[in-house]
DNA sequence: CAACCGTGGTT
DNA sequence: TAACCAAGGTT
Protein backbone atom coordinates (compact mmCIF):
# COMPACT_ATOMS: atom_id res chain seq x y z
CA UNK A 1 0.00 0.00 0.00
CA UNK A 2 1.07 3.37 -0.72
CA UNK A 3 1.18 6.15 1.49
CA UNK A 4 -0.35 9.38 -0.23
CA UNK A 5 1.55 11.40 2.24
CA UNK A 6 4.09 14.14 0.63
CA UNK A 7 8.04 14.05 1.28
CA UNK A 8 7.78 17.32 3.77
CA UNK A 9 4.74 15.53 6.12
CA UNK A 10 6.46 12.05 6.09
CA UNK A 11 9.98 14.57 7.24
CA UNK A 12 7.68 16.38 9.50
CA UNK A 13 6.40 12.90 10.94
CA UNK A 14 9.90 11.98 11.92
CA UNK A 15 10.83 15.47 13.21
CA UNK A 16 7.96 15.37 15.82
CA UNK A 17 8.28 11.38 16.89
CA UNK A 18 12.51 11.69 16.96
CA UNK A 19 12.12 15.43 18.89
CA UNK A 20 9.89 13.42 21.51
CA UNK A 21 11.80 10.42 22.11
CA UNK A 22 15.08 12.56 22.25
CA UNK A 23 13.29 14.46 25.08
CA UNK A 24 11.03 11.58 27.05
CA UNK A 25 12.54 7.94 26.02
CA UNK A 26 12.16 5.98 28.89
CA UNK A 27 15.63 4.81 31.07
CA UNK A 28 15.46 1.05 30.55
CA UNK A 29 18.49 -1.07 31.26
CA UNK A 30 18.65 -2.57 28.01
CA UNK A 31 19.16 1.31 26.45
CA UNK A 32 22.70 1.64 28.18
CA UNK A 33 24.38 0.72 24.59
CA UNK A 34 23.42 -1.21 21.46
CA UNK A 35 25.01 -4.78 22.31
CA UNK A 36 23.05 -7.18 20.26
CA UNK A 37 23.40 -9.89 22.61
CA UNK A 38 21.44 -7.30 25.25
CA UNK A 39 19.07 -6.03 22.49
CA UNK A 40 18.48 -9.80 22.12
CA UNK A 41 17.87 -10.96 25.62
CA UNK A 42 15.62 -8.00 26.14
CA UNK A 43 13.32 -8.46 23.16
CA UNK A 44 13.00 -12.16 23.69
CA UNK A 45 11.92 -11.27 28.01
CA UNK A 46 9.44 -8.84 26.41
CA UNK A 47 7.82 -11.12 24.08
CA UNK A 48 4.31 -10.42 25.36
CA UNK A 49 5.48 -9.46 28.25
CA UNK A 50 5.49 -6.22 30.65
CA UNK A 51 8.46 -3.92 31.36
CA UNK A 52 8.15 -3.82 34.48
CA UNK A 53 8.22 -7.87 35.15
CA UNK A 54 11.15 -8.23 32.77
CA UNK A 55 13.66 -5.31 34.79
CA UNK A 56 14.92 -8.09 37.57
CA UNK A 57 15.06 -11.09 35.57
CA UNK A 58 17.41 -9.20 32.54
CA UNK A 59 19.69 -7.95 35.24
CA UNK A 60 20.31 -11.37 36.69
CA UNK A 61 20.12 -13.46 33.59
CA UNK A 62 23.22 -10.46 32.55
CA UNK A 63 24.89 -11.55 35.64
CA UNK A 64 24.55 -15.12 35.38
CA UNK A 65 25.27 -15.19 30.96
CA UNK A 66 27.29 -12.08 30.68
CA UNK A 67 28.35 -12.40 27.01
CA UNK A 68 26.79 -14.68 24.27
CA UNK A 69 29.56 -17.18 24.21
CA UNK A 70 28.78 -17.56 28.12
CA UNK A 71 24.96 -18.62 27.27
CA UNK A 72 26.14 -20.58 24.96
CA UNK A 73 28.54 -22.77 27.48
CA UNK A 74 26.32 -22.65 30.35
CA UNK A 75 24.12 -26.07 31.81
CA UNK A 76 20.49 -25.74 30.41
CA UNK A 77 19.24 -26.19 33.68
CA UNK A 78 20.90 -23.23 34.56
CA UNK A 79 18.94 -21.13 32.07
CA UNK A 80 16.05 -22.15 32.97
CA UNK A 81 16.00 -21.57 36.61
CA UNK A 82 17.18 -17.82 35.71
CA UNK A 83 13.95 -18.19 33.21
CA UNK A 84 11.40 -19.44 36.85
CA UNK A 85 8.44 -17.79 36.86
CA UNK A 86 8.51 -15.69 33.21
CA UNK A 87 6.69 -17.83 31.15
CA UNK A 88 6.65 -19.13 27.44
CA UNK A 89 9.49 -21.09 28.83
CA UNK A 90 10.38 -22.16 24.83
CA UNK A 91 12.28 -18.97 24.90
CA UNK A 92 14.93 -19.65 27.43
CA UNK A 93 15.30 -22.41 25.06
CA UNK A 94 15.64 -20.90 21.46
CA UNK A 95 17.36 -18.16 23.32
CA UNK A 96 20.25 -20.33 24.00
CA UNK A 97 19.98 -22.54 21.19
CA UNK A 98 20.37 -18.67 19.34
CA UNK A 99 23.20 -18.49 21.50
CA UNK A 100 25.17 -21.63 19.99
CA UNK A 101 24.57 -20.87 16.94
CA UNK A 102 25.89 -17.16 16.92
CA UNK A 103 29.26 -18.97 18.60
CA UNK A 104 29.29 -21.78 15.99
CA UNK A 105 27.35 -20.14 12.46
CA UNK A 106 28.90 -17.11 13.23
CA UNK A 107 32.15 -17.24 14.94
CA UNK A 108 30.79 -15.41 17.74
CA UNK A 109 29.77 -12.10 15.87
CA UNK A 110 26.08 -11.33 15.11
CA UNK A 111 24.54 -11.43 11.52
CA UNK A 112 23.70 -7.81 10.96
CA UNK A 113 21.07 -8.53 8.35
CA UNK A 114 17.25 -9.24 9.26
CA UNK A 115 16.83 -11.78 6.66
CA UNK A 116 20.15 -13.72 8.70
CA UNK A 117 19.25 -12.58 11.67
CA UNK A 118 15.67 -14.98 11.32
CA UNK A 119 17.62 -17.96 11.02
CA UNK A 120 18.22 -17.92 14.64
CA UNK A 121 16.28 -19.89 16.91
CA UNK A 122 13.31 -18.12 18.31
CA UNK A 123 14.07 -14.70 16.31
CA UNK A 124 10.33 -13.89 14.43
CA UNK A 125 10.33 -11.16 12.10
CA UNK A 126 9.65 -8.53 15.06
CA UNK A 127 12.35 -9.81 17.09
CA UNK A 128 14.74 -9.58 13.74
CA UNK A 129 13.98 -5.85 12.75
CA UNK A 130 14.34 -4.85 16.34
CA UNK A 131 17.77 -6.02 16.72
CA UNK A 132 18.89 -5.16 12.89
CA UNK A 133 17.55 -1.50 13.65
CA UNK A 134 18.56 -0.67 17.20
CA UNK A 135 21.63 -2.68 17.24
CA UNK A 136 23.04 -2.19 13.60
CA UNK A 137 21.05 0.77 11.89
CA UNK A 138 19.40 -1.01 9.80
CA UNK A 139 16.19 0.55 8.66
CA UNK A 140 13.77 -2.42 9.19
CA UNK A 141 10.43 -2.13 10.59
CA UNK A 142 10.18 -3.81 14.46
CA UNK A 143 6.27 -4.79 14.31
CA UNK A 144 5.00 -5.64 17.35
CA UNK A 145 1.60 -4.84 19.32
CA UNK A 146 2.53 -1.58 20.05
CA UNK A 147 3.46 -0.92 16.58
CA UNK A 148 0.34 -2.40 15.50
CA UNK A 149 -1.68 -0.33 17.41
CA UNK A 150 0.30 3.01 16.62
CA UNK A 151 0.23 2.61 13.06
CA UNK A 152 -3.27 1.35 13.16
CA UNK A 153 -4.66 4.29 14.86
CA UNK A 154 -2.32 7.25 12.91
CA UNK A 155 -4.08 5.86 9.45
CA UNK A 156 -6.78 4.44 10.34
CA UNK A 157 -5.88 0.35 9.15
CA UNK A 158 -8.78 -1.16 9.44
CA UNK A 159 -7.16 -4.95 8.65
CA UNK A 160 -7.54 -7.51 11.17
CA UNK A 161 -4.55 -6.98 13.02
CA UNK A 162 -4.72 -11.06 14.82
CA UNK A 163 -4.19 -12.33 10.74
CA UNK A 164 -0.79 -13.42 9.54
CA UNK A 165 -1.39 -11.91 6.38
CA UNK A 166 -2.13 -8.41 7.86
CA UNK A 167 1.46 -7.88 9.07
CA UNK A 168 2.49 -7.37 5.46
CA UNK A 169 0.12 -4.19 5.15
CA UNK A 170 2.09 -2.46 8.32
CA UNK A 171 5.64 -3.45 6.82
CA UNK A 172 4.43 -1.93 3.41
CA UNK A 173 3.83 1.36 5.57
CA UNK A 174 6.25 1.87 8.04
CA UNK A 175 9.04 0.86 5.61
CA UNK A 176 7.96 4.67 3.86
CA UNK A 177 7.62 6.80 6.93
CA UNK A 178 10.66 4.59 9.24
CA UNK A 179 13.80 7.63 9.28
CA UNK A 180 16.74 6.09 7.60
CA UNK A 181 19.40 8.00 9.46
CA UNK A 182 17.91 6.62 13.21
CA UNK A 183 15.51 3.68 12.20
CA UNK A 184 16.19 1.74 15.88
CA UNK A 185 15.36 5.28 17.65
CA UNK A 186 12.28 5.81 15.36
CA UNK A 187 11.08 1.93 16.44
CA UNK A 188 11.43 2.68 19.90
CA UNK A 189 9.99 6.24 19.83
CA UNK A 190 7.04 4.00 18.71
CA UNK A 191 7.09 1.66 21.33
CA UNK A 192 7.35 4.50 23.73
CA UNK A 193 4.31 6.21 22.44
CA UNK A 194 2.34 3.00 22.24
CA UNK A 195 2.78 2.66 26.24
CA UNK A 196 2.35 5.99 26.49
CA UNK A 197 -0.62 8.69 24.69
CA UNK A 198 -1.60 5.98 22.72
CA UNK A 199 -1.64 3.16 25.05
CA UNK A 200 -4.25 0.30 24.40
CA UNK A 201 -6.67 1.28 27.60
CA UNK A 202 -7.40 5.17 28.71
CA UNK A 203 -5.08 6.47 25.98
CA UNK A 204 -4.61 10.31 25.93
CA UNK A 205 -4.07 11.25 22.17
CA UNK A 206 -4.71 14.82 22.60
CA UNK A 207 -1.36 15.46 24.09
CA UNK A 208 0.50 12.86 21.72
CA UNK A 209 3.59 14.42 19.88
CA UNK A 210 1.66 12.90 16.96
CA UNK A 211 -1.90 14.05 17.29
CA UNK A 212 -1.67 16.41 14.54
CA UNK A 213 -0.67 12.82 12.35
CA UNK A 214 -3.27 10.90 14.34
CA UNK A 215 -5.99 10.47 11.97
CA UNK A 216 -8.12 8.03 14.54
CA UNK A 217 -7.91 10.95 16.75
CA UNK A 218 -8.55 13.73 14.60
CA UNK A 219 -11.78 11.64 13.49
CA UNK A 220 -12.60 10.88 16.97
CA UNK A 221 -12.69 7.29 16.17
CA UNK A 222 -9.24 5.67 18.54
CA UNK A 223 -10.68 3.49 20.83
CA UNK A 224 -12.14 1.76 17.26
CA UNK A 225 -8.34 0.67 16.31
CA UNK A 226 -6.88 -1.38 16.29
CA UNK A 227 -9.19 -4.15 14.70
CA UNK A 228 -9.18 -7.87 16.36
CA UNK A 229 -10.62 -10.57 16.74
CA UNK A 230 -11.06 -12.04 19.80
CA UNK A 231 -9.76 -15.20 21.51
CA UNK A 232 -11.32 -17.84 22.86
CA UNK A 233 -11.64 -18.78 26.46
CA UNK A 234 -9.55 -21.00 28.34
CA UNK A 235 -10.46 -25.14 28.52
CA UNK A 236 -10.83 -26.77 31.76
CA UNK A 237 -8.88 -29.50 32.75
CA UNK A 238 -9.22 -31.41 36.15
CA UNK A 239 -5.77 -33.24 37.30
CA UNK A 240 -4.86 -34.78 39.76
CA UNK A 241 -1.13 -34.04 41.59
CA UNK A 242 -0.06 -36.47 42.85
CA UNK A 243 2.62 -35.98 45.86
CA UNK A 244 4.60 -38.17 46.43
CA UNK A 245 7.00 -37.90 49.50
CA UNK A 246 9.85 -39.84 50.94
CA UNK A 247 12.85 -39.41 53.42
CA UNK A 248 14.62 -37.84 49.94
CA UNK A 249 11.71 -35.22 49.47
CA UNK A 250 9.01 -34.97 47.34
CA UNK A 251 8.58 -36.88 44.32
CA UNK A 252 9.33 -34.18 41.31
CA UNK A 253 9.12 -35.12 37.25
CA UNK A 254 10.40 -33.12 34.35
CA UNK A 255 7.95 -32.48 31.61
CA UNK A 256 8.43 -33.08 28.47
CA UNK A 257 10.12 -30.64 26.34
CA UNK A 258 7.72 -29.65 23.75
CA UNK A 259 4.04 -28.32 24.96
CA UNK A 260 2.92 -26.96 28.40
CA UNK A 261 6.11 -25.88 30.87
CA UNK A 262 8.48 -27.73 28.78
CA UNK A 263 11.46 -29.14 30.45
CA UNK A 264 10.39 -27.34 34.01
CA UNK A 265 9.58 -29.89 37.34
CA UNK A 266 6.34 -30.57 38.64
CA UNK A 267 4.15 -33.11 40.68
CA UNK A 268 3.05 -36.25 38.48
CA UNK A 269 -0.39 -35.47 36.89
CA UNK A 270 -2.94 -37.12 36.03
CA UNK A 271 -5.72 -36.12 33.63
CA UNK A 272 -8.96 -36.75 35.76
CA UNK A 273 -11.43 -35.99 32.36
CA UNK A 274 -9.48 -39.46 31.18
CA UNK A 275 -10.72 -41.23 34.14
CA UNK A 276 -13.63 -43.47 33.03
CA UNK A 277 -14.81 -44.07 36.76
CA UNK A 278 -16.99 -41.56 38.59
CA UNK A 279 -16.59 -41.93 42.45
CA UNK A 280 -13.09 -40.51 44.09
CA UNK A 281 -12.17 -43.29 45.15
CA UNK A 282 -12.52 -45.39 41.59
CA UNK A 283 -10.37 -42.63 40.50
CA UNK A 284 -8.14 -42.76 43.24
CA UNK A 285 -7.24 -46.22 42.64
CA UNK A 286 -7.44 -45.61 38.32
CA UNK A 287 -4.43 -42.65 39.46
CA UNK A 288 -2.53 -45.03 41.43
CA UNK A 289 -2.28 -47.82 38.66
CA UNK A 290 -1.26 -45.32 36.08
CA UNK A 291 1.30 -44.20 38.70
CA UNK A 292 2.50 -47.94 39.18
CA UNK A 293 2.33 -48.64 35.46
CA UNK A 294 4.68 -45.40 34.84
CA UNK A 295 7.24 -46.42 37.80
CA UNK A 296 6.31 -50.05 38.34
CA UNK A 297 5.65 -48.87 42.18
CA UNK A 298 2.07 -49.73 43.80
CA UNK A 299 1.32 -46.59 46.71
CA UNK A 300 -2.16 -45.94 48.38
CA UNK A 301 -3.15 -42.75 47.61
CA UNK A 302 -5.36 -40.94 49.63
CA UNK A 303 -6.96 -37.27 49.31
CA UNK A 304 -4.97 -34.79 50.75
CA UNK A 305 -7.87 -32.54 52.02
CA UNK A 306 -5.99 -29.50 50.53
CA UNK A 307 -8.31 -26.72 48.45
CA UNK A 308 -8.31 -27.29 44.49
CA UNK A 309 -5.87 -25.38 43.44
CA UNK A 310 -6.87 -23.22 40.25
CA UNK A 311 -4.54 -21.95 37.92
CA UNK A 312 -5.41 -20.21 34.26
CA UNK A 313 -2.77 -20.40 31.44
CA UNK A 314 -3.53 -18.37 27.64
CA UNK A 315 -5.93 -21.72 26.52
CA UNK A 316 -5.99 -24.02 29.29
CA UNK A 317 -7.86 -23.82 33.01
CA UNK A 318 -6.13 -26.21 35.10
CA UNK A 319 -7.91 -27.61 38.65
CA UNK A 320 -5.91 -29.43 40.90
CA UNK A 321 -6.39 -31.85 43.43
CA UNK A 322 -3.95 -32.73 45.35
CA UNK A 323 -3.75 -36.42 46.09
CA UNK A 324 -0.47 -38.16 48.46
CA UNK A 325 1.10 -41.53 49.39
CA UNK A 326 4.38 -41.50 51.68
CA UNK A 327 6.75 -43.88 50.33
CA UNK A 328 10.45 -45.56 50.73
CA UNK A 329 12.76 -43.47 48.22
CA UNK A 330 12.74 -46.03 45.42
CA UNK A 331 14.77 -45.95 41.86
CA UNK A 332 13.55 -43.00 39.62
CA UNK A 333 16.97 -43.67 36.91
CA UNK A 334 14.72 -44.74 34.07
CA UNK A 335 12.50 -41.50 34.62
CA UNK A 336 12.84 -37.61 33.92
CA UNK A 337 11.86 -37.56 37.94
CA UNK A 338 14.12 -37.16 40.87
CA UNK A 339 14.01 -36.38 44.66
CA UNK A 340 13.84 -33.19 45.77
CA UNK A 341 14.35 -32.30 48.95
CA UNK A 342 13.23 -28.75 50.42
CA UNK A 343 16.40 -27.32 50.77
CA UNK A 344 17.18 -28.50 47.07
CA UNK A 345 13.66 -26.85 45.50
CA UNK A 346 15.81 -23.63 45.01
CA UNK A 347 18.01 -25.59 42.09
CA UNK A 348 15.29 -27.18 40.21
CA UNK A 349 13.20 -24.79 37.27
CA UNK A 350 9.54 -24.56 39.22
CA UNK A 351 6.31 -23.40 37.24
CA UNK A 352 4.28 -21.10 39.00
CA UNK A 353 1.79 -23.60 39.07
CA UNK A 354 3.86 -25.85 41.19
CA UNK A 355 4.61 -22.97 43.58
CA UNK A 356 1.04 -22.68 44.09
CA UNK A 357 0.91 -26.78 44.81
CA UNK A 358 3.53 -26.51 47.37
CA UNK A 359 1.99 -23.50 48.58
CA UNK A 360 -1.20 -24.83 49.41
CA UNK A 361 0.85 -28.07 50.98
CA UNK A 362 2.73 -25.27 52.97
CA UNK A 363 6.22 -26.70 51.80
CA UNK A 364 9.35 -24.67 51.08
CA UNK A 365 8.54 -21.56 52.54
CA UNK A 366 6.24 -21.09 49.82
CA UNK A 367 3.62 -19.14 50.06
C1' DC B 1 -3.23 -20.56 9.00
C1' DA B 2 -5.05 -21.26 13.54
C1' DA B 3 -3.75 -23.15 17.65
C1' DC B 4 -0.53 -23.39 21.03
C1' DC B 5 2.51 -21.51 24.58
C1' DG B 6 2.74 -18.32 30.96
C1' DT B 7 2.39 -14.86 33.94
C1' DG B 8 1.08 -10.71 36.30
C1' DG B 9 -1.31 -6.37 36.09
C1' DT B 10 -5.49 -3.66 35.21
C1' DT B 11 -10.29 -2.57 34.81
C1' DT C 1 -14.69 -10.51 38.19
C1' DA C 2 -14.19 -12.07 33.85
C1' DA C 3 -11.88 -10.14 30.19
C1' DC C 4 -8.30 -7.98 28.32
C1' DC C 5 -3.66 -6.64 27.85
C1' DA C 6 1.77 -6.79 27.65
C1' DA C 7 8.46 -5.18 23.05
C1' DG C 8 5.76 -12.76 19.62
C1' DG C 9 7.48 -17.30 17.81
C1' DT C 10 6.70 -21.98 16.39
C1' DT C 11 4.22 -25.57 14.25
Amino acid sequence: MVLDWSTEKIKAFRRALLDWYDQEKRDLPWRRDHDPYHVLLSETMLQQTQVATVIPYYEHFLQLFPTVAALAKAPEAQVMKAWEGLGYYSRARHLQLAAKQVVLDFGGLFPETAAELRTLAGIGPYTAGAIASIAFNQPEPAIDGNAFRVFARLLKIDADITRPQTRQVFDDLIRQLIDPQRPGDFNQAIMDLGSSYMRAKDPDPAHSPLAAFDQSYLSDTVLDYPVKSKKKPPVVIPYFALVVHSPQGYLLMQRPRTGMLGDLWMFPLVDRSALPAASLTAQLTEAAAQFAAETGVQLPFTDAGKPLVKHTFTHQQWQLTLIEAASPAFDLAVLPARWVAEADLATVALPTVQKKLFKALAVGGMK
